[in-house]
DNA sequence: CTAGGTGCAAACATTTTGCATGGTT
DNA sequence: AACCATGCAAAATGTTTGCACCTAG
């Protein structure tokens, strides 16, 4: 029995293996840029000549998000933006201008964040840290 | 003349001097709550009598923003947070159980999070950190 | 008096949901 | 076969906008 990397991982998340569902898996693990919104899945999907709704992207990537699939941003307002959730839970910085995204991730810097969780008397789950900024192209 | 606080921050912002705005300035000020949906501010400008739409809100807290006397925060994903712009731009660290607000502001992050961004050839420009945790209430 | 501000309702954008149909195990 | 997933369209949210009227300077 064969089986592709996304059909495991939809199993293993507890979910139904479905076209929909491994489609967007998909979409998600190739995109060059890997954060989309639900409407720029629906396109992908769109373009590779899939017939799936709109209400379902939203559907599977909640799924996504609620087995630890994907993680939901809000980097802006507009619309969540969505990626795969590599599980190295990473940070993001966001060009202002070009609305290019990088990502870091620092052990001092999160260190530092346990520690003033607990002096304001939380326990700390989780983080969000945005960085706005302009990127400098340097092969101009 | 005399004039109060709240117009004298709306003249210095170049905003005319009218009910609606110098109300939700001071509702902006004075909750002891200082975060607030649009929605929040709305019903507590119900509360204290006022006939302001909502609509008229969001174009007055709009203004705020550009005028740089209010921050817009998107917490959580549903609905937009304002609070005053002290200035400090301080971060927020959110309890997930009660939706408990806490502010901090730390300069070791803050001097980490400028090397980062430059690392990644970008010019900071802002910076966004929420922290997700549970409260522990120490007076029960 | 005049430019700009406001209220209301309608328009919008994004996301969610109800329901009948269809696909997976 | 049973149950869950899907598509579609309608509803629900949150926010913005058009327009006639009103108000601060």
């Amino acid at each position: 029995m064969t089986q592709t990397t996304s059909s495991r991982d939809l199993k293993n998340a507890g979910l139904k293996v479905t076209l929909p569902r491994v489609s967007i898996l998909e979409i998600l693990e190739n995109a060059e840029q890997h954060h989309l919104s639900a409407e720029d899945v629906y396109k992908a999907l769109l373009k590779q000549g899939s017939d799936i709704g709109l209400a379902t992207v939203y559907r599977v990537l909640t799924q996504f998000e609620a087995a630890g699939l994907v993680t939901r941003h809000h980097f802006d307002g507009g619309q969540a933006i969505f990626e795969l959730d590599t599980g190295d839970n990473h940070d993001h910085i966001v060009c202002m201008k070009t609305g290019k995204v990088s990502e870091f991730k620092d052990e001092q810097i999160e260190k530092r964040l346990l520690e003033i969780a607990a002096e304001l008397g939380y326990s700390l789950t989780d983080h969000k840290i945005i960085l706005y900024g302009i990127y400098n192209d340097k092969s101009k």
